[in-house]
DNA sequence: CGCCAGGGCCATA
DNA sequence: TATGGCCATGGC
């Protein structure tokens, strides 16, 4: 049972390969776009980082008025609020003068603070952050790994960093595996696990059958 | 049409 | 600690 966790992996990865994820060009765009993404369709987000590509560097967006970056921002939702986090996640990195490397030095757990002090990026946000621009092994709870696991019937902690801990210390600490886990777990729940309790097609049709005999 | 999406903050009990 | 209201667009 300890290794059930790697199992669901193992089959999301067998079943549609690797993800080679974030969707980003750049570090900056993926932290961008994890703010975008709070409660966001990414294809809503899509769009926004459309509008922002012309403007996607840390000076410009540093420089740039509040009220005209919500608005290129506009169709990613939750336009002001969002617009507002952006600003203070940019007064933090300039902080660092918008150095990733010098960031990526720091202490996981170190980083992972500072992240959550800055005003409207939250637990989920800040380890997407960690994971995919800053490259520290570290799983990311979302909506989706809590349905997809509430649906295999597994009996999960409902805080964030009690599940965050569960699945890890079933893990190795590889930061490949939770990249790709994290990856893979969106990707199925795009695909599967939507609305029916049970999809015809599903890799993890097995697991799912087991629950309801 | 109504529903909801890869959250987080804040007020309240 | 745990709910509830709030933020808002666009696809379905």
């Amino acid at each position: 049972m300890q290794h059930r966790f790697q199992s669901i992996y193992d089959r999301l990865l067998d079943h549609y390969g690797p993800q080679s994820w974030w969707p980003a060009d750049t570090p900056f765009e993926m932290m961008i776009g994890s703010i975008l993404v709070q409660n966001t369709n990414w294809r809503n987000v899509n769009k926004a980082l459309l509008q922002l590509r012309p403007h996607l560097e840390p000076v410009l967006i540093d420089k740039m008025p509040i009220d005209k970056l919500a608005q290129i921002i506009r169709s990613s939702g939750f336009f002001n609020i969002k617009a507002k986090r952006i600003k203070a996640f940019i007064d933090w990195f300039k902080d660092y003068d918008y150095d990733i490397g010098q960031l990526k030095k720091k202490d996981k757990n170190q980083l992972r603070y500072e992240l959550l002090k800055i005003n409207g990026i939250g637990r989920e946000t800040a380890d997407v952050m960690l994971l995919y621009a800053f490259h520290k092994p570290i799983f990311v709870v979302d909506a989706y790994a809590r349905r997809i696991f509430y649906r295999i019937g597994f009996d999960m902690p409902t805080t964030y960093d009690g599940f965050r801990m569960v699945v890890e210390k079933a893990l190795p600490s590889d930061l490949q595996l939770y990249n790709e886990y994290h990856a893979l777990l969106v990707q199925h729940a795009k695909e599967h696990c939507k609305s029916s309790p049970i999809c015809k097609g599903c890799p993890l049709n097995t697991i799912c059958e087991q629950r309801l005999n």
